[in-house]
DNA sequence: ATCGGCTCGCGCAA
DNA sequence: TGCGCGAAGCCGAT
């Protein structure tokens, strides 16, 4: 391997030196949660490899993060203990820490930082973690550097924005072959050079001790955590050894039908909450789905020998285009979860039609408990608090009759980002801004004919939805309770 | 089931 | 300035 980590995903966040007396080099695991295909623990094995140090790695679960609960919490303890054992296996030291009160783990980095030669962590758009980064770098008297890993491509590439899909697409065609070029290392800990073990530090020890192995196990719950359990954990196994179980499944099972099946219930990779979390790598998924043969974005219409066939073109599209147009908009507007972010021709609709009378008004909490008068919204509202996510089509309805019967499409903005913030496994995620900004027209296209309440925004029914889909089962499972009767589960 | 018409902002070539 | 083009739209006709 010649080049290693690309100079373009490094970026310096502190003019501190490295550390030849370090006892160690710090890998601070807060996005990219795997040992595997990872840009930031490969550099933070360049770094030890460079500097003669052993390698440890550090991953921390904070208890204040925003929307922290039972839910999210217990996906990411699936996530360490996966890494645990990766690391195990490979002869690395690995602390998990797991904060037990607010504030608790104030310290831990600058402590370790003390001991280090040099930290590495994850470089990822939105959500807290670059404020973290930042406000950790000017305490930190050691080289601290954030790596942009869990990209194809990397996020100061493109260097600006871009309003649509089709001239993101368009931009990254030619450059993909370049950027593909450019693969993590598929075992980052399989090169390290040195066979010593770090020791953490016994003030760290002390002070923040690794993380329970019942709790890391499930053994122990989580009622003890300052977090909110009102949103319950969900029976989806987090962590890189399950996301591994559902892409093989996915690759085998789903992957040449994608494109015809997508809109299907449960066709797709079920992958998302996985890639939020860092638990499994865009690269590794680019490379087994294509057999690391090149294709053509644009091309709509392969031969029908092409080695990349239609259904797995649409999925890397997805992969690729969708969730990196959204990576790249929130690298560059932070702020993406906000209504003013909304492309202008969007906003000016949307004013026009304010005061439009709407059909149906309900307010945030109606939405939460799923107490509409259209079963099947209230059904995906249902989806979304047992199961953490909506099927595909239908997270697209649920957003588009939020803003059908909010008193404002500012209110319905803010309910989407709170909802889905709140109860998705991948909210929170840029990906995520970019569904619900989709549904109030960012990355889309004016449609005609203008409409009540929606303007020139695209507009979408129940009643096509019910057509266009089979919800019998659906419908059996999170729809409206008969009258009379309890629902079995009263949701979480 | 599938089709055309509805309709329009954008990025780029010119 | 004109033109090609577009994540899932809807509606009515066949």
């Amino acid at each position: 391997m010649q080049g290693g980590v690309p100079g373009i995903r490094v970026v310096p966040r502190n003019d501190a030196p490295l550390r030849r007396d370090g006892e160690f080099v710090l890998y601070w695991m807060i996005a990219s949660r795997r040992t595997r295909w990872n840009f930031g623990l490969e550099r933070a094995v360049e770094l030890a490899n460079r500097l003669e140090q052993p390698l440890l790695v550090l991953e921390p679960l904070r208890a204040d993060y925003p929307w922290a609960s039972d839910r999210f919490h217990r996906f990411v303890l699936d996530g360490m203990r996966a890494n645990r054992d990766a690391c195990v296996r490979a002869g690395v030291t690995y602390h998990p820490y797991l904060e037990p009160a607010v504030d608790a783990g104030k310290g831990l980095l600058a402590s370790l930082a003390r001991h280090a030669g040099a930290i590495v962590t994850d470089d990822t758009p939105g959500f807290f973690q670059r404020r973290m980064v930042a406000a950790a770098a000017e305490r930190i008297p050691v080289r601290l550097e954030a790596v942009d890993g869990d990209g194809i491509v990397p996020l100061r590439a493109p260097g600006k924005v871009f309003a649509r899909a089709f001239d993101f697409r368009r931009h990254v065609s030619p450059r993909l072959p370049e950027f593909l070029a450019e693969t993590p290392l598929p075992d980052p800990l399989g090169a390290l050079a040195g066979k010593r073990r770090a020791r953490v530090p016994d003030d760290v020890l002390a002070a923040w001790p690794a993380a329970d192995d019942d709790l890391l196990e499930g053994r122990t719950g989580l009622g003890a955590l300052p977090i909110d359990h009102s949103v319950g954990v969900i029976p989806v196994t987090g962590g890189a050894r399950a996301a591994a179980g559902l892409l093989d499944t996915f690759l085998e099972e789903r992957l040449a039908d994608y494109g015809a099946e997508r809109n299907r219930i449960a066709a797709t990779s079920q992958l998302s909450a996985h890639l939020h979390f860092g638990h499994v790598s865009a690269h590794e998924i680019v490379a087994r789905a294509t057999a690391n043969r090149p294709w053509d974005m644009l091309d709509k219409e392969p031969a029908t020998d092409d080695p990349v066939p239609p259904g797995p073109r649409t999925f890397l599209d997805q992969l690729i285009t969708w969730r990196e147009l959204g990576r790249n908009y929130c690298h560059h507007v932070p702020d993406a979860d906000r209504y003013e972010t909304l492309p202008g021709w969007a906003r000016q609709t949307l004013a026009e039609h304010a005061r439009d009378e709407r059909p149906h008004v309900y307010s945030r909490a109606d939405f939460e408990e799923a107490r509409t008068h259209d079963s099947l919204w209230n059904a995906a509202q249902r989806q979304l608090r047992r199961e953490g996510r909506i099927e595909n089509y239908l997270r697209m309805l649920w957003g588009k009759k939020i803003l059908h019967w909010s008193a404002s499409p500012e209110s319905a903005f803010a309910t989407m980002v709170a909802l889905n913030d709140r109860y998705a496994l991948d909210g929170r995620d840029p990906n995520s801004y970019s569904g619900i900004g989709w549904v109030c027209g960012r990355f889309d296209r004016a449609w005609g004919p203008e409409r009540p309440v929606f303007g020139k925004i695209r507009y979408m029914t129940s009643a096509n939805t019910r057509r266009k889909l089979r919800l019998a089962e659906y419908l059996e499972r999170f729809g409206d309770p008969e009258p009379g009767r309890l629902p079995l589960e009263s949701g979480t």
